[in-house]
DNA sequence: TTTATATATCGTAAATATACGATAAAAGGA
DNA sequence: TCCTTTTATCGTATATTTACGATATATAAA
């Protein structure tokens, strides 16, 4: 039997070839980002890393409780981590869990 | 002034570095692909191009009405595209819209 | 100790998403 | 023409998300 004997599947433009818990893991990550405030919040934390929660409530458009509320979306899918530093919490862009998510993403896209 | 003089800012392990209208597309396309039902759409068309809606019926345990509407958020997401054959609608997934989405999360991640 | 500050959480209202059955629409076959 | 098949859409119920003000908690400052 030769290859052209075989049926020919036209190749796909990605593999999207994950599963289990690890599917599960990434889709959550495309569902938290997949917020605008939320994909903003990421965006203000690449150029203000370690900002506090009242620097994001100073430059968002919704109250403190949404915002607070919003970070939690975010830290529970990964993205982002938060260290109490007193009265305030300091956010930080999780680097090991972004750097799964890039390999990821370039894996099965 | 040397490069010391500088204030150092940490590199950031991602640039997300898009606006506008680019980045609205972007986070349509991860809400879309942030719900598992949808998530294991795409990767049925991955395995199964071209195939009809049916397929996708019997292939996912909910209604057909409700995998309709899914396919309806993946078409408008830009990530599917359908083809009316006949009584049946053909889908594939959108390559173009595909490679896009791929060249734009690697450039930010 | 009392007061001020920062933030998470609670309770809740409104908006959106998700699901279903029923039905409309469109094409093919009898 | 009439029936069947396939799918999209409608109407609607339920669940989830998103938003807010109020409040609890924890630390720092006075």
């Amino acid at each position: 039997m030769t290859e052209n004997t075989l049926q020919r599947i036209p190749e796909a433009c990605c593999t999207l070839d994950i599963s289990g818990a690890e599917q599960e893991r990434l889709v959550t990550m495309f569902k938290a980002i997949g917020n605008p405030i939320r994909f903003e919040i990421m965006k203000y934390l690449v150029t203000h890393p370690g900002c506090i929660t009242a620097d994001l409530v100073d430059y968002l458009p919704i109250a403190q409780a949404t915002v607070s509320q919003h970070l939690k979306v975010l830290r529970q899918a990964g993205w982002i981590e938060g260290t109490v530093e007193g009265t305030a919490t300091s956010y930080c862009l999780h680097e090991g869990n972004i750097a799964w998510f890039r390999r990821n993403v370039i894996e099965i896209f």
